[in-house]
RNA sequence: GGGGGGGUACCGAAGCGGUCAAACGGGACAGACUGUAAAUCUGUUGGCUCUGCCUUCGCAGGUUCGAAUCCUGCUCCCCCCA
């Protein structure tokens, strides 16, 4: 088997494991079964989803087999680890929508169908749910000393805080350490791998397997993916960064990577890409040289979009970002343009518009609510920071006429560096 | 209940009868520079049919040729005394 051991730690992927000196061996002597939880609490991933998942996939290429599970029991509930206060449940309906979601964007990262290392994704909801709750607290509940509970740190936290801490929420514990358990005894799991908040969920499960199962299981955290400046990876003023390309399309992931930090940018190469140590040494070096070029930062955004939205969601990407940072747009088709803007506001207007006098250009920045007054469209393009297809344009009585269409039907405006909108033009 | 102070544009804060669409600072937006960065510099920052016109200074009235500025009532906030 080959060594992943050393490869995680010089990622600097480790952060906590329940049996240093032994588990090294333990993983190059034969393929063993892994885990890791996954939230589904939206019918995607986000990209904070994307250093466990990215886990799984390591250890799958080096000869394990991956399992998700996603919380469907436990998703009802709510992990207090990290949280400040308890989250919203989630109707039975909603999970199972979002279950199908994520399982779907697992199969671009994991290999569901390669013989004895095969992924599996499971909904712990699916033995959960047998279970009576006198059945639970006899079976398992027994096992767990409150004493010891009270000791983790997400229990303790919140019993300090303000909101307090629910029975439920308290009971999580006891659910996930089920899950290791379970998956124990179904698939022959030894080792749970989740990020460092998760310590306290992991080592209960391995208490619980020792307790019913006699079993010595494994657990292995890893560091969270934080910025330089403690913020969480992956959120944007405008929300989250998710993995699916109707919530952010290929070209937004793109970017977001193509924006990271140089500060950050080679742990995202370590954690989160599968670059050799001689690549990613070579791009920090590179860094150090001529930061400028940021080839760190294009080489990331280039892995994971591949990963995630394929060659095809790619090229997309970077035909998108060419065209978003200035090249003139002209002769293209609508198809195209439609691909490229497709997450820009976009107002029509009837075809004849563009005849006779034509539209005026202050009017079409008003009614594409690119300017929210035409006293400041006035200004922009006096400025200018008006651009019709990408070419700047500073006369303020320019009227837009069917000379100045881009494709057969549309016309791009943008204000400033990077806001778009679309002008449709139609029969 | 008694006394005092105050509500100004996105925020903070000047203005205290005409020259006020309202100083100044922050923020925001834009331009130059740049690495799709930071810093810096410059410009803009109520609306419009834009060298002019219209609507804004807690709300409603009033005085005046003219009010953000003076008077009356209302309302909200802060401070002190009981």
């Amino acid at each position: 088997m080959p060594d992943i051991f050393s490869d995680l730690q010089w990622r600097g992927l480790i952060h906590q494991t329940t049996a240093d000196d032994h588990l090294p061996q333990w993983l190059e002597s034969g393929s063993r079964t892994l885990y890791a939880g996954f939230d589904p609490t939206a019918d995607s991933l986000h990209v904070g989803s994307l250093l466990p998942l990215m886990m799984l996939r390591r250890f799958q290429k080096a000869g394990h087999r991956p399992i998700a599970i996603v919380g469907g029991a436990t998703g009802m509930i709510g992990d207090p680890s990290g949280k400040s206060a308890e989250r919203n449940l989630l109707s039975a309906e909603a999970l199972q929508a979002n279950i199908a979601g994520i399982e779907a964007q697992m199969r671009h990262v994991l290999d569901f169908d390669c013989g004895d290392q095969s992924a599996v994704l499971v909904n712990n909801n699916d033995w959960m749910k047998e279970f009576s709750y006198t059945d639970f607290l006899r079976d398992v509940g027994k096992n767990f000393p409150i004493s010891v509970m009270l000791t983790k740190d997400s229990v303790k936290s919140r019993l300090g805080s303000e909101a307090g801490l629910s029975y439920t929420e308290f009971s999580y514990m006891l659910l996930q350490a089920y899950d290791f358990v379970h998956l124990n005894k179904q698939f022959g799991c030894e080792l749970q791998i989740g990020g460092s908040d998760q310590w306290g969920n992991v080592t209960a499960g391995i208490d619980l397997g020792r307790r019913m199962l006699s079993q010595q299981l494994y657990g292995m955290t890893c560091p969270l993916l934080t910025k330089s400046d403690g913020a969480k990876m992956g959120k944007t003023e405008s929300g989250a960064i998710w993995l699916s390309a109707e919530r952010t399309s290929p070209y937004q992931f793109y970017q977001y990577w193509v924006n990271v930090d140089d500060a950050d940018v080679s742990k995202c190469l370590r954690f989160l890409t599968e670059l050799s140590h001689k690549e990613i040494t070579a791009l920090d070096a590179a860094r150090e040289a001529a930061a400028h070029q940021r080839e760190s930062q294009k080489k990331l955004a280039e892995q994971l979009t591949l990963l995630i939205h394929g060659q095809a969601g790619l090229d997309q990407a970077m035909r998108a970002t060419e065209i978003f940072f200035g090249a003139e747009i002209e002769n293209l088709k609508d198809a195209d343009l439609m691909q490229i803007f497709g997450d820009v506001p976009n107002s029509s207007f009837p075809m004849d518009q563009l005849g006779g006098e034509g539209l005026g250009l202050i009017d079409a920045l008003v009614a594409t609510g690119l300017q929210n007054s035409k006293g400041n469209a006035r200004r922009m393009i006096e400025q200018g920071s008006i651009y019709v297809n990408n070419r700047r344009n500073d006369n303020l009585n320019h009227r837009l006429t069917a000379a100045d269409l881009a494709s057969e039907t549309t016309i791009v405006l943008r204000s400033g560096k990077k806001k778009y909108a679309v002008l449709k033009f139609t029969d």
